[in-house]
DNA sequence: AATTCCGGAGAACAGTTGTTAACTGGATGA
DNA sequence: TCATCCAGTTAACAACTGTTCTCCGGAATT
């Protein structure tokens, strides 16, 4: 299925990629609404005017950079959700898929949570639209639980927009103590662990 | 006890104060690392030099803005969660305390839900270090609660993050929705209230 | 083999930025 | 009254920004 590209659509998408990966290097000391294209180009190495072959401007960069930080991340998370026999179980997989999401994209999870409130228009509307799907995928896999039973359709997106939430106040914590040592780390493990629990506590009993 | 300000230093502040109000203005439209200390001056209607008679970098003046929009905040939390005799009243007040404050002072709220992850670290810091006084006063009226024996001070502690950081996802929430109809803001009110009830319930049930 | 296409380079544009130094004039305090 | 102070001004600096237009050379197409 996977047609091959030419040299010329090859080479085109190397230097777009360049020019995405220098920007969020870029990205991790200042905001997207400071982010020069110059300043994107220069550290790629090319020429400033090469930067309009691929984005419009830095604000259409940042959209590009949210689909690559979220785009690949639904199945994950449904996997996540879904695989799961207990509550329990299904917290403690998703503290270790975030801490390791974390641990392994730290650039793209910083990006997301600086600019999910941030200067640039588009960019917040994009990653918001990200997050709803999130939320309603989510909304999806609760609705199959039997503990769901009684539920109705705007509870269970309620409480998918709050497990949401909280994954990026997780991940926001995990990027902050990614320098601090390893016993840090463990602690932060352990407080959001027991915030996921008391809202799933709060989920066993909501219909009492 | 209040010492009258000599003309000159009343200017001073006058000048300080209209330099803040006009960067608080310029940052609704973008992040604090951004902002140009020639672009504040400019709205202000001073010279470029004069901003350096009050701070040193626009950074320095990102915190001073920090102190501006929650070092008022405590007293007003500390009331809103002492002064409710239910649980169910306390998520009420604390929500009409939030929409209230979101209509108010809406440009405050935004700069803070910015720059809380934004590209400046001193503000980060600022704001985290004010964040954490707030958990810290929360957790210091919920361990007052009778509710409360039995708990850890560590849970407590966990218990008042959660708490503080639903305050601004709701406030957030409250400023997406502020130039939307009222029956959106309904909406978002229903909303948010029975996420922090499912919060209360996790509470509740949190010894079991 | 000849022609078109197109990602990138180069140069130049007017406008912006932070920071320095030296200066002014009214409030302040002796 | 006179000297001091100091918030704000003026002028100038090199460095930077986004954007336009023109051009080049190799890939793609015919």
């Amino acid at each position: 299925m996977s047609h091959t590209l030419g040299i010329r659509q090859a080479q085109k998408q190397k230097t777009r990629q360049a020019l995405l990966d220098a920007a969020l290097g870029l990205l991790e000391e200042q905001s997207l609404s400071s982010l020069g294209l110059r300043e994107v180009t220069r550290a790629v190495g090319v020429a400033p005017t090469a930067f309009y072959r691929h984005f419009r401007s830095t604000a259409d960069l940042g959209v590009a950079l949210v689909e690559e930080a979220l785009g690949s991340l639904h199945p994950m998370i449904q996997n996540t959700v879904a695989g799961a026999r207990s509550s329990e179980e299904r917290i403690t997989r998703a503290v270790e898929l975030i801490a390791h999401h974390v641990h392994t994209q730290p650039a793209h999870v910083r990006f997301i949570a600086r600019e999910r409130h941030g200067g640039v228009q588009p960019v917040r509307e994009a990653i918001r639209s990200q997050l709803g799907r999130f939320a309603e995928e989510v909304r999806a896999e609760l609705a199959k639980d039997p503990e769901s039973a009684g539920w109705s359709e705007d509870d269970l997106l309620m409480l998918a927009h709050l497990f949401v939430d909280q994954m990026l106040v997780t991940a926001s914590l995990f990027l902050e103590s990614l320098e601090a040592p390893e016993e840090e780390q463990e602690r932060v493990a352990q407080l959001v662990t027991r915030q996921m629990r008391l809202i799933s506590i709060g989920r066993h009993h909501w219909l009492d």
